[in-house]
RNA sequence: CGGAGCGUGGCGCAGCCUGGUAGCGCACCUGUUUUGGGAACAGGGGGUCGGAGGUUCGAAUCCUCUCGCUCCGACCA
């Protein structure tokens, strides 16, 4: 029998991106396919982690006046279809609830019975509802602005699913909203974009593009799209967030309107908003290795994972003192400890904390003990890390080991972003490019290229789109890459 | 929805062409020796082969239908 491959995912990225990234979910433990056709199933860890971006993020949209609701998992038919861009959007992905009762068949299986009069649609975005409540709570402009959110699932019945990036039910929050005017509209739009970009560069370690949308990409119903892009490590983009500035579209479908300051009547001015799980499919792909995950830091399920080292002779009762004692201590400065004191052998416990990514792995022994040090290592850099140091000074720097690893990772992550972004001018360029397979990530190029006549061709038969126009580019430039 | 492939113990697969009543690796259980970057040996438990129908003395193997999944494309957070 030979060794096992050094690293713990196989494929590896460069052999075979796409079911790399299916292994490193099942290597972590964080979810797998169900039952039910194109769902997934959330595990501990991987909800954990979840949980960990819901906290957050939540904390900081209250810092905005945003106030949580919750509005039911159905909508009738007729408020999807109020909206006629929206319907468009969306048709084609409902899933349609008929029926309210089941009976038993001539065949003895249950069959849908008791039709419903309207039918529902289990929600795939909740503008027309939620804008539906916003016409009877808003009827002054001193009842503006209104900024409602909601944590939820919603389900697209999308054709082609993937783990955590494109499951037709997922888990998201979705803002929504209102105002008075064109101008606070945009600005909420944008300052919420900027919420999400900061989220995911300073939580999630993901560097993101933040731009506008072209129109072609716009969210069914919006005047502007706004989007944070990230790119993976195969160099394909990842839409990783939307903000739409949806005008008065959406009021004046759904009669929103208010008697504004000179006493006249007027359509309110929304916003929604939008993160989901997907995010977590993102920061696998930006940040994960051929061992499999790396938490970002300040989202870790688990920032530090202790591993008992028992050998013979030695007393465990000490050593279960020791590390509960460590793990107080760390618990008391805000550290996520997690002792790993399953019936294993070292080892393995050493590599399911490697596979799992958790940022820092502990390890201690008799000689730990003894000198009353612990053995650290960081999962970024791997054992060329290990450093043996006194617990004190191990509480004293802890956080700042996680801080810097999260910077390395962002940085990492930025540099190779950067690396694979061209400039280019001409069509033939794109096509040139996207022709060589080994070449990868966006291009970038004028927008005025738009309006040539090949370019809608020239893309779709390179599996290209528009991914943003970047704010950094004043709207000037337009990025061109494939896309998740 | 178009193209391709696959459904056999928990997972990954072989067997199918040339029908004879199921096998391998991993995982799991027990024991011994081990344990600081994936242990070794010995013993052991677990499946009726996606589903339905057909051919046959006999079907995981052949035929028909059907369901599901994965990948590629179009669609999409």
């Amino acid at each position: 029998m030979g060794k096992k491959p050094r690293n713990a995912i196989t494929p590896i990225r460069t052999d075979d991106f796409p079911e790399w990234y299916q292994q490193v979910i099942k290597a972590a433990d964080m979810a797998e396919t169900s039952p039910v056709r194109g769902c997934m199933i959330i595990k501990p860890y991987g909800f954990a982690l979840w949980e960990n971006m819901q906290r957050i993020f939540d904390d900081r949209i209250k810092e905005e006046g945003v106030q949580n609701t919750y509005f039911p998992l159905l909508i009738p038919l007729s408020f999807i279809s109020r909206e006629a861009e929206h319907v468009d959007g969306f048709a084609k992905e409902c899933a349609v609830v008929t029926h309210h009762r089941l009976e038993s068949g001539e065949d003895g299986n249950l069959v849908p019975a008791g039709k419903l009069e309207e039918p529902y649609v289990i929600r795939p975005t909740s503008e027309t509802i939620i804008g539906d409540a916003m016409s009877r709570w808003i009827q002054s402009h001193r009842d503006l602005p209104m900024k409602l959110n909601q944590w939820c699932n919603v389900m697209r019945w999308e054709m082609r699913t993937r783990l955590f990036l494109r499951t037709s039910e997922f888990l998201w929050q979705e803002g929504h909203n209102a105002f008075e005017t064109a101008k606070e509209a945009q600005e909420d739009s944008l300052k919420m974009l900027e919420a999400y970009r900061e989220f995911s560069e300073d939580y999630l370690a993901m560097p993101v593009i933040t731009g506008e949308k072209t129109a072609d990409e716009r969210f069914p119903g919006a005047v502007a799209t706004y989007t944070i892009e990230a790119m993976m490590q195969d160099g394909k983009a990842l839409q990783a967030g939307t903000s739409h500035d949806l005008g008065q579209n959406f009021s004046k479908s759904l009669s929103i309107k208010f008697q504004g300051r000179d006493g006249e009547e007027e359509f309110a001015h929304t916003t929604s908003w939008g993160i989901s799980t997907r995010l977590i499919g993102g920061m696998i792909m930006v940040h994960g290795d051929d061992d499999g995950m790396i938490m970002p830091p300040r989202v870790a399920p688990h920032q530090v994972v202790i591993i008992p080292i028992l050998r013979e002779g030695q007393d465990e009762a000490v050593l279960s003192k020791y590390i509960e004692g460590l793990r107080a201590k760390l618990k008391n400065i805000g550290v996520r400890v997690h002792i790993d004191n399953r019936e294993e052998r070292t080892p393995n416990k050493m590599w399911d904390a490697i596979k799992k990514g958790v940022p820092l792995r502990v390890e201690i022994g008799g000689r730990e003990v003894e000198e009353e040090t612990l053995t650290y290592v960081r999962r970024d850099i791997g054992k060329d890390s290990k450093t043996t140091c006194s617990v004190d000074d191990f509480l004293s720097s802890v956080s700042g080991v996680l801080d810097s690893m999260h910077d390395d990772m962002l940085a990492r992550a930025k540099s190779f972003r950067d690396d694979n972004i061209k400039d280019v001018d001409s069509l033939s360029e794109i096509a040139d490019y996207f022709s060589n397979n080994a070449n990868i990530g966006f291009l970038r190029v004028d927008t005025s290229i738009m309006d040539l006549p090949n370019f809608d061709d020239t893309l779709k038969s390179h599996s290209l789109t528009t991914r943003c126009m970047p704010f950094a580019d004043d709207g000037d430039k337009v990025l061109i890459g494939k896309a998740y």
